[in-house]
DNA sequence: GCGATAATGAGAATCTTTTGCATTCTGGGC
DNA sequence: GCCCAGAATGCAAAAGATTCTCATTATCGC
């Protein structure tokens, strides 16, 4: 039940943070939601309560092992961090999701905090539209 | 209590419609949540309820006078839809909101939801970082 | 293996936003 | 200017997401 992950974020290996993690890096959904989660852990048979998805997930974006976005709709979603950082397109009629990274826009971005005489921390950007499958049904 | 802009948008010219178009248009606070409207509300005397607060500001949304954000800390804010299109830097430390607009970032989502096969309609882009003045105090 | 300490689970609490419903208001027609 | 159908409002309850409390349990260093 090691982790090299958890380890390397200090935190202990306790059975609801290896099995979150493990369903995390299985890659089947690479966006979930707390509940998500939740639902995913107990369909493997553990019982997590989701308090702890909670906890962990938060543990888990403050160690830098995900990140958690806010998109449209209320609920936060997390994703393993792996990789370079990215940005993210939505499709708002079948709720897909698609990463892009453009290191024009990171430029940009860099440039406009510095004009305005911020420090930059973080940045969020999200596209939303319909997807090209979604299109087709639809037209 | 006529206002062009609830005839425009086909609403009727409610008590509470009329006001907190007031409060939006007097500019004091340019990024207001409903609690915020809520308060401002009952500072002038008005006796409106929450619900209402939310409602109207919805309506407003739809009828597009007013923008919807959704920054950091879980609740939306709301601000009147007036001049071009523009994104946000916000500060972390104080709650600063700072507006800005680039072409060159625009032209760059148009084209990265079109490579994606995406037919954009929307998009939302936020820096998060420390202002000036709290650069200041802290250092 | 033991024990101090941290982590967990369950449910209550909190916060934001929405909804149900009885009551009140608005605007067009007369 | 008055009347009325339909829309809008206020209140309280509900809903949804997330956090907190606290008693119980598990982890890891020794």
């Amino acid at each position: 039940m090691e982790n090299p992950n958890l380890k390397k974020a200090g935190l202990k290996a306790t059975l609801p943070r290896v099995k979150i993690l493990e369903i995390l890096e299985s890659n089947t959904l690479r966006h979930m939601s707390a509940e998500d989660m939740y639902k995913a852990l107990l369909e493997t048979g553990e019982d997590v309560g989701l308090a702890t998805v909670y906890r962990v997930l938060t543990q888990f974006e403050a160690a830098g092992l995900v990140a958690r976005h806010h998109f449209e709709g209320g609920q936060s979603v997390f994703e393993l961090n792996q990789g370079e950082h990215h940005d993210h397109i939505l499709c708002i009629s079948c709720g897909k999701v698609d990463e892009f990274s453009d290191e024009t826009i990171e430029q940009r971005q860099r440039a406009i905090a510095k004009k305005a005489g911020y420090m930059m921390t973080d940045h969020s950007l999200y596209i939303y539209g319909v997807c090209a499958e979604c299109q087709k049904k639809k037209g």
